[in-house]
RNA sequence: GCCUCUGUAGCUCAGUAGGUAGAGCAGCGGACUGAAAAUCCGCGUGUCGUUGGUUCGAUUCCGACCGGAGGCA
């Protein structure tokens, strides 16, 4: 029996009744991998599970970080591999789920991240590039590190690449090299969750929105806003919250932001997919229209049996 | 019934002083290694409403017809 299980999918796929169904029948815990799910009091927004839809099964990495706080990709493997580390340790599955990949990736992956050190040079460098522009900043990483200067095309991974130079005189396609180098530290059974035909996925998130307004999201954000998060924090810019923040400020009505809501969940679904058809060890599940929820459970069960022998 | 405007990509619309057309949004593909629900890159053929006419050539000009909007009666 594999001790570990990974679970990925776009949002709206049902990856938490399957990671549920998988725990009940494998003796399972689950790990969320959802860079939502972490923060406290955003429930209905992210479609966190419910105590309900947990049925009973432990869940992990829910609920532990506050909205204010900067969360980010090492806090999270520094925070959920102990904790897969010790649900394999006490006999148990480790069903690892969420649509957050570059998380997901990492965990598995283990190693570690390029230093961090709060020494300013990061806000140096925003600074630096608000004044002189994103072309400069390009010429001066293609300076130190002409190849990931080939590669990066956004400002925000160019500012990284020289952060991590200026912070530890090692470039980061060097860093990236010599951890991609150091074999993975786990060997999870990948599951992914797909629909044969895209518009039904579409379909799905379309419905989910309605819900959530229907179950107060727009509560749930005024007073996330009236406990006085400030709105441009990290937590808030998640999709189904920085829309409603822009209605309650009279920026927009309430519909025009449900259906901004709906179309960045449908982009967001579409990025997810890309980064998750890139890894060739995942399982697909693709659900066929008609195909019901039960199907794809039992199919998933085939594939962890085959699995096993 | 008459008059005016209008019919071009899935949607909203540009445009061609006649040489078969292009933006935004949608949609699709991709990147991604300490913000990732973030950030960024790429992809535009469609009976130019239908049908006659003029023309070497019509989506473009003219007529008729069929939709749509408004006005007058």
């Amino acid at each position: 029996m594999n001790n570990i299980i990974c679970i990925a999918g776009p949002t709206a796929s049902g990856k938490t009744a399957l990671a549920v169904e998988l725990a009940k029948e494998y003796n399972g815990e689950v790990v969320s991998c959802d860079s939502m799910y972490v923060y406290k009091r955003m429930n209905i927004g992210t479609a966190k599970p419910t105590i309900e839809e947990m049925d009973g099964i432990v869940h992990h990495m829910i609920d532990v970080a506050e909205p204010w706080e900067d969360f980010s990709v090492s806090k999270y493997c520094d925070m959920a591999a102990p904790i897969v580390d010790d649900i394999v340790a006490r006999g148990k599955t480790a069903i690892i789920a969420g649509g957050t990949g570059l998380y997901m990736d990492n965990l598995i992956r283990g190693g570690d991240f390029a230093a961090f050190p709060a020494t300013g040079i990061r806000q140096q460098l925003e600074e630096k590039a608000a004044n002189v522009g994103f072309e400069a900043m390009l010429e001066e990483l293609r300076s130190v590190d002409p190849d990931s200067a080939a590669r990066l095309k956004d400002q925000r991974r160019v500012i990284r690449a020289l952060e991590v130079y200026y912070e530890t005189g090692e470039t980061i396609t060097a860093h990236n090299l010599r951890t991609q180098a150091i074999p993975p530290r786990y060997s999870p059974l990948w599951l992914g969750l797909d629909f044969s035909d895209r518009a039904e996925l579409y379909r799905r998130i379309d419905l989910r929105v309605g819900i959530m307004l229907h179950q107060g999201l727009v509560e749930e954000i005024r007073d996330l806003l009236k406990s006085g998060i400030p709105e441009k924090c990290t937590a808030l810019q998640a999709i189904g919250y920085k829309e409603f923040v822009a209605a309650l400020k009279g920026q927009c009505t309430i519909e025009e932001a449900a259906d901004e809501v709906r179309k960045a969940s449908r982009h967001y679904a579409k990025r997810q997919l890309t980064w998750f058809r890139r890894n060739k060890q995942i399982h697909w599940l693709t659900r066929q229209t008609g195909e019901s929820a039960g199907e794809i459970i039992n199919r998933a069960r085939q594939v962890v049996t085959d699995f096993d022998n």
